[in-house]
RNA sequence: GCGCCCUUAGCUCAGUUGGAUAGAGCAACAGCCUUCUAAGCUGUGGGUCGGUGGUUCGAGUCCACCAGGGCGCGCCA
């Protein structure tokens, strides 16, 4: 067919208006050209695409926006795509585009199938997108699902724009919590042995108390009571003796807490390519390796930090610490290194955490975090810098806190109560894919009522359901069309060769325009680091499509399928073929299955 | 006290990185099923974009200050 193929429509006509803005202005600076964006018009009357191009260029070319406007529209007037440019409003150049460029998206998307969309902006660069990251002490929460969601579209995004993507889990399997955690352990160890001890009389012996108390512990104290027999509390061990259990229970249970951790990421459809051990770090010496490294360069020091103003905690006393010069980096003060046991502060190891990551090649370091976490950002990025010598970036993307509702009621999250929402809980409830679309409904820094029942609601309020429906509906017109044809003939690849002509009504139009945004959404979605962009994308294209479905409800002349109008009928179809393509495509990026039909 | 994030229609939220008359959904009202799925669609009303200044051709978007909300602030992770 004599269809033009570009991936991107918007791309390929910014290249033109460059061209012409260069006929006019050969001196067109290039930072200046950097700016032009040809963009979708805002007002269908306005045509179809507007450009900004005489607006940007005007002061450097000392000529008023509109009088540049107008001669840009000239230049642009009677292109190979453009059927109509006029100058407008305060120097917008107004693009009416030629039927056979718009139809062009449609075969353009049918033979790219999901690769649509792609891009190659991201350059190949090495980027490593850390997520979750949880402590290993027990299930995910509710609380770890939107930055896993998040965490996994983004990375699958970057992947999409381009980027050369790793997925990463850092484990925080070192520190008192996991001593906790082994305590705890022990004690569900004690009672599959068959202790005379009460809890609370076991509470009493541990240092700093029993702090995990779920139930989910009483299966790894029943392994160990399994593997070992009662040899951990007798033969000089006992609570008394920790150190002749403690490395074995705490390895064992850490090894079983990530199990979970893993079995729950996979119930959500998410497998980081790499797991990273915070105790590795330290015990090969990659810790302590670090901060000689950092010592070498000048960057460490012992000091004596300034109480915070305005709020000195209660037992504040001055003491000298070992301190990272972090305010050569930007950060507000210098940060310590050392506890005053002498081993090191979560963020020393997390240093050496991002400098590994540095060392295995990566420029580019992405991490999502609670909210909670704002504070930390400022110091890490200064380490990265001062490890890499300002070779490799850090970016923090934050989630804000996931307040769940039922029934317009918030849901308590106590672990003590033990109403407490585990991921598991939830995906239980209401499923995978609405579980991880209603989380990308929201910018991730913005805080996001989650409620229980609105996310399984079929209404047009719940974007889970209603782009679902879209695609249902997609895909029962395909399949009436492959009855009326046949399969082969209604296949992406045959579509993608039939005339188009016929699809001149808006509604349509409305839709291929929309498809032919997709690589401008993906593309600037990646940029910014905001993957919600996609679900937004994916619910005006699925209202864009019901539309046009619902005209057919009214005239039975402009549905989909008419017998004894064959050509008008495969053109349709293409059209139907490609949106479905597109939907499913944003849906990967999203990590949602598409239905093929609604139940 | 300091730092970061937030404030857009009655409610929940978008706003294409500075573009034209600020948009959706819900709620309210009025319409559309002999049908490729009405689980949908169409229309109406609803705004000093928290406030005040500033930057420029142009500000919801950038800057300064103020008000309100959230998070954080040495040896937790």
């Amino acid at each position: 067919m004599g269809y033009v193929l570009m991936t991107d429509l918007f791309a390929h006509l910014r290249m033109r208006v460059l061209d012409a803005l260069h006929r006019i202005l050969p001196d067109l600076p290039d930072d200046i050209a950097a700016r032009v964006e040809v963009s979708p018009a805002r007002d269908p009357a306005h045509g179809d695409m507007a450009t900004n191009a005489a607006m940007v260029a005007a002061k450097a070319a000392r000529r008023k926006p509109a009088d540049l406007a107008a001669a840009l529209a000239e230049a642009l007037r009677d292109g190979p795509e453009i059927a109509e440019a006029a100058a407008a409003g305060p120097g917008f150049v107004n693009l009416r585009l030629r039927a056979h460029a718009l139809h062009a998206v449609l075969p353009a998307i049918l033979q790219a199938g999901t690769a649509y969309g792609d891009g190659t902006r991201g350059g190949n660069l090495a980027v490593n997108v850390e997520y979750v990251s949880a402590n290993p002490t027990g299930p995910l929460h509710i609380g770890h699902c939107r930055g896993a969601v998040v965490g996994d579209a983004l990375a699958n995004l970057l992947a999409k724009t381009g980027y050369a993507v790793t997925k990463e889990y850092y484990i925080n399997d070192a520190g008192a919590q996991v001593t906790a955690l082994a305590w705890a352990a022990y004690w569900r160890y004690l009672q599959a042995i068959g202790t005379a001890l009460s809890e609370e009389e076991f509470a009493a012996e541990v240092p700093g108390g029993l702090q995990y108390r779920g139930e989910y512990l009483i299966p790894v104290g029943a392994e160990l009571a399994a593997a070992h027999g009662p040899a951990l509390a007798t033969a000089g061990g006992g609570i008394a003796a920790p150190e002749r259990w403690i490395d074995i229970v705490r390895d064992h249970t850490i090894a079983a807490m990530m199990r979970a951790v893993r079995e729950d990421l996979a119930a959500l459809g998410v497998a980081q390519d790499v797991f990273t051990s915070e105790r590795a770090l330290v015990e090969t010496g990659a810790a302590d390796a670090l901060i000689e490294r950092l010592r070498g360069d000048g960057l460490i020091y012992e000091g004596v930090l300034e109480p915070p103003k305005g709020k000195t905690p209660d037992d504040w006393e001055p003491r000298p610490q070992t301190l990272f010069r972090a305010t050569q980096f930007g950060d507000d003060v210098d940060r310590p290194l050392r506890k005053s046991d002498g081993s090191n502060t979560y963020f020393t190891n997390d240093i050496a955490y991002h400098a590994d990551k540095i060392d295995r090649g990566f420029a580019l370091l992405i991490d999502v975090l609670g909210a909670d976490h704002g504070g930390y950002v400022s110091r890490l990025k200064a380490a990265v810098a001062a490890v890499s010598h300002g070779g490799a970036a850090l970016e923090a993307v934050l989630c804000q806190i996931v307040h769940v509702m039922r029934a317009g009621q918030p849901v308590r999250m106590s672990k003590r109560a033990g109403s407490y929402v585990t991921l598991r809980d939830l995906i239980d409830e209401v499923g995978r894919d609405a579980v991880r679309f209603t989380m990308l409904t929201r910018k991730a820094d913005a805080q996001m009522e989650f409620d229980l029942d609105a996310v399984v609601a079929q209404t047009r309020d719940n974007p889970v359901f209603y782009v679902q429906y879209a695609h249902a509906r997609c895909r029962s017109v395909l399949r009436a069309g492959a009855e009326m044809f046949s399969p082969a003939a209604t296949a992406d690849a045959a579509l993608a060769e039939v005339p188009l002509d016929s699809l001149t009504a808006e509604p349509e139009l409305a839709v291929i325009r929309r498809l032919a945004s997709w690589p401008r959404t993906v593309e600037a979605a990646a940029l910014a680091r905001e993957p919600h962009r996609i679900a937004f994308f994916l619910y005006d294209l699925a209202a864009d499509f019901h539309m046009l479905w619902n005209r057919g409800k009214d005239d039975a002349a402009l549905r989909f399928l008419q017998a004894g109008r064959s050509g008008e009928t495969l053109a349709r179809l293409a059209l139907v073929a490609a949106t479905a393509v597109v939907i499913r495509s944003g849906l990967a990026v999203m990590g949602v299955a598409p239905v093929e039909e609604m139940r």
